[in-house]
DNA sequence: ACCATTTGTGATGGTTCTGTGACACTATCT
DNA sequence: AGATAGTGTCACAGAACCATCACAAATGGT
């Protein structure tokens, strides 16, 4: 059974987000701090964590960037009281798979949460198939144990850089990284050179996979804030 | 009747696995640590063994290399505790023919153990023709068993390195094996000399078997990684 | 012990990859 | 619109990586 864990200061909501949850039979953990969120999430190891952003204790933003020192796979979800840009920017940052702005109608939270879970499902799948990890996406398929990138049925040769970086980014579509974070993840945490190297690979990496250069389909850009996969392809 | 061989100390998750195997209708034995289980990985020559990486006494991996050592064809899955853990490559370096992450499906468990028995199935398949185990690519054919490797029907003297590595790639089609790998796997742990060591010996074998030195159809370069076998010969 | 073969390593030259600077371009805000 | 910060593009030099060859040490058979 799925494990959900939910941390939310504002009680009606957990008791709301708690109902739903379990009509679609996952197991709920709470916290109603910062604090207690993040030990529960280190510990309890869940499948899913919908994090509020303003926490008591401690920020939710702090929370998440912590979640994410040691779980990169686990998939967070953000709810945020204000629509405002710099939230959402922020969570995005962080390393947030989605996010959610209160209010919000529970039918389209089901949704998100159901989302999330059938792309946890699809990468576990995929990687499950002994020998074959394969992603696939619109007209592209990478197979990542082979080291091998497809593009409408056609071999693309790519650089050690770019091959990781694609990967990285595929594996977790809609999730924006940071160049910050891209260079820690793949050229590792003692590297010392400039951020802007990313831009470099990901340019060189686009004019190998992208059919059109000015409106990318595949390694999108989230403004002020890094690079990610897409997660709606269309077709 | 095939037999399972399952070495791990959680004596919860062997009665779990038994139980399913059971019901597949394969012969279980159980081991609960690191000596017992290679101990009887040795005598009962198993179908199937199912290696847990933490064990009590002696190491997961130092079992692996130890029944490698002694049985080169029976098949190994490691259960390693977190994805983490253990690098999909270092499973793969040790010998082991799959692996799979704690916690993990019951679903997944039994399909990874069919796809092993299948794959199993196919070997000796091939090996039962006429006792021959002959990799055909192109216009190479090679005689495992005899040692004996045909080019365009014309014999092709090969160094035993040469021929092992040769064979080892041949064998898995596509997969890259880095510098490091290749001498683990074929010569051995304990070598310790350079990488570069293996250029040399494929160099030597290419020039016996590729037509054309500067457009390798069989033993191809993976740039920042190490070799591969052509999964895809022409005509 | 002798010879032939295999094997590890050093050296060298060639190829690919990668980081960076420079500049054009785009989004965002006042 | 203008200012500013973020991003796209491109070329190039240096780095990383690979192929090749030569040679001496190790190996193995006779």
């Amino acid at each position: 059974m799925k494990k959900v864990l939910i941390i939310e200061d504002d009680r009606e909501i957990v008791e709301l987000l708690q109902i739903h949850l379990h009509d679609l039979s996952y197991e709920v953990i709470k916290a109603y701090d910062g604090e207690e969120g993040l030990e529960k999430a280190l510990t309890e190891k869940a499948d899913l964590v919908i994090l509020d952003l303003m926490l008591p204790k401690m920020d939710g933003i702090e929370v998440c960037r912590r979640i994410r020192a040691n779980q990169l796979k686990t998939p967070i979800m953000m709810l945020t009281a204000r629509s405002e840009e710099i939230d959402r920017v922020l969570g995005l940052e962080m390393g947030a798979d989605d996010y959610i702005t209160k209010p919000f109608s529970i039918r389209e939270f089901i949704a998100r949460v159901k989302a999330i879970f059938r792309r946890a499902q699809m990468i576990e799948e995929s990687l499950s198939e002994e020998g074959k990890a394969v992603i696939r996406s619109g007209e592209l398929s990478i197979e990542v144990e082979k080291r091998k990138v497809l593009l409408k049925g056609v071999k693309v040769e790519l650089s050690p850089k770019e091959f990781e970086l694609l990967v990285l980014l595929a594996m977790h579509p809609g999730r924006s990284y940071s160049r910050g974070q891209l260079l820690n993840l793949i050229w590792g945490y003692d590297f010392d050179g400039y951020e802007h190297t990313v831009n470099s690979h990901i340019n060189r990496l686009r004019t190998k996979i992208e059919p059109d250069m000015n409106n990318p389909q595949y390694i999108l850009t989230t403004w002020g804030v890094g690079y990610r996969f897409n997660e709606e392809i269309p077709g």
